[in-house]
DNA sequence: CGCCTCTTTGAGCTCAATCAAGGTGTGTGG
DNA sequence: CCACACACCTTGATTGAGCTCAAAGAGGCG
């Protein structure tokens, strides 16, 4: 993991992000101040579960998965993060947090450190941004929710699920998309709490069937609406 | 579903809540104004799902389901709200909402019913309050996460974990504490995506090595420590 | 007394887990 | 440049936890 210094390109940066539009350049400066850009290779752990949580992620660059390990040890992924994703956020406002979860690197990724003191100062005290950050966390609650829901479907479904909640962000559904993070079939095991073997078992029928193509561990979607389609079946 | 308006004898009932800690009298009056209490029937939904939402809600006393419809229409249930959960309050920010679930009454149970023009107005522009309400949902989302992580546990240990996390509420965790709500095998079949049938075998086990003992819908878990260690287990 | 909701038990079946074995591609050190 | 490790993917055979289906009892209420 490698650490530099916010710099002023960073700003730049930031303001692509959709949580940020509307703020000035001034008020964004404040809120990076004493921040840092993390580097971190493929498999990197950002923050490791129950650690004191004495800072907060902003994802720059490339992905990392959130997880948690289950009773019998295996990991447990509850979330992926793509760019513009704001990490443990939601717990900086609680008196002396802990990470409730393990964060890794998916690939090489950037993402901007921001010490809890900043977001006690310059962050919780901006009703706005409270509730821009409140925002990020009500789509995940629903897309959490929304995997509950699948709960006693079959194993195609919620895999289906996965897919099209990766890609579904702002576009609409459409042939021929690239799943935006590369995913291991255990990554996708363990995000649907299945095993390697199945998820092989279900992704070569689709791709057998021309449902999807997958090269390494980009995954396209080709027939969108098949796909969708399983997400019903049954 | 009866309303009667919001006399000022709730605004002390209001003040036991946790939520309302150092907030004061007038304040919590401005926060409560064209508020309502509504009293709502066994069974009885105070909103569906897909409607809009005009209204959050704050529970009195009682208890309320939430719940969707899984694709092949039984239900699933996301969350019990006791009385000080607050329901809905995460998605009065967002512009024109819809609510996401259905939520219906668990025995006879009466809700503060307050219209989103007062969320907006005077709850959302509190950063005090705001916080508070994340804090509501952050737990519900770290409920969440951890029934997450028993994905791949045996049945028995996320009915244990149901179990727990329902009476886990501040007090620590000791023997003979009943459940506070009431649940049928269904409800509880619904909750952790199972059928009634395999419910029942868990809990007749159960009840026969005297781990529980259900009187009606009243669950009494009688060695707590035998619970918690079959979420473990395996 | 009949209806409705909830609970219970038994029997059979199925989906996906587990176990086992082998294949492929990439990086690393001798 | 080879061989060895490692991470990931694949396929087949076997098994079992929990689902489905069926049938019936128990309590409450109009």
């Amino acid at each position: 993991m490698r650490h530099t210094p916010a710099n002023t390109g960073i700003i730049q940066e930031l303001k692509a992000f959709r949580l940020f539009e509307y703020i000035s350049e001034v008020h964004l400066k404040k809120l990076c101040s004493t921040a840092q850009i993390v580097l971190t290779e493929h498999k990197e752990p950002l923050f490791e579960a129950f650690t004191k949580a004495n800072f907060f992620y902003l994802v720059l660059s490339g992905a990392y998965k959130l997880s948690k390990q289950s009773p019998s040890g295996e990991p447990i992924i509850l979330h992926f993060s793509p760019p513009g994703d704001v990490i443990g956020a939601l717990i900086m406002s609680q008196p002396n947090p802990y990470y409730p979860i393990t964060t890794t690197s998916i690939g090489p990724s950037r993402a901007l450190k921001i010490p809890r003191d900043i977001y006690l100062e310059h962050w919780q005290t901006n009703v706005d941004l409270i509730l821009r950050i409140q925002n990020l966390l009500t789509q995940r609650m629903l897309t959490m929710q929304n995997q509950r829901a699948l709960s006693k479907s079959p194993l195609q479904s919620k895999v289906a699920s996965l897919l099209i909640s990766l890609i579904d962000k702002q576009s609409e559904i459409k042939d021929n998309v690239q799943v935006p993070i590369p995913l291991t079939r255990k990554e996708i095991a363990d995000s649907v709490g299945s095993t390697v073997e199945s998820i092989i078992r279900i992704m070569s029928d689709w791709s057998k069937k021309g449902y999807i193509s997958t090269n390494n561990q980009t995954i396209t979607i080709v027939k969108a609406d098949k796909i969708v389609e399983i997400i019903y079946s049954e």
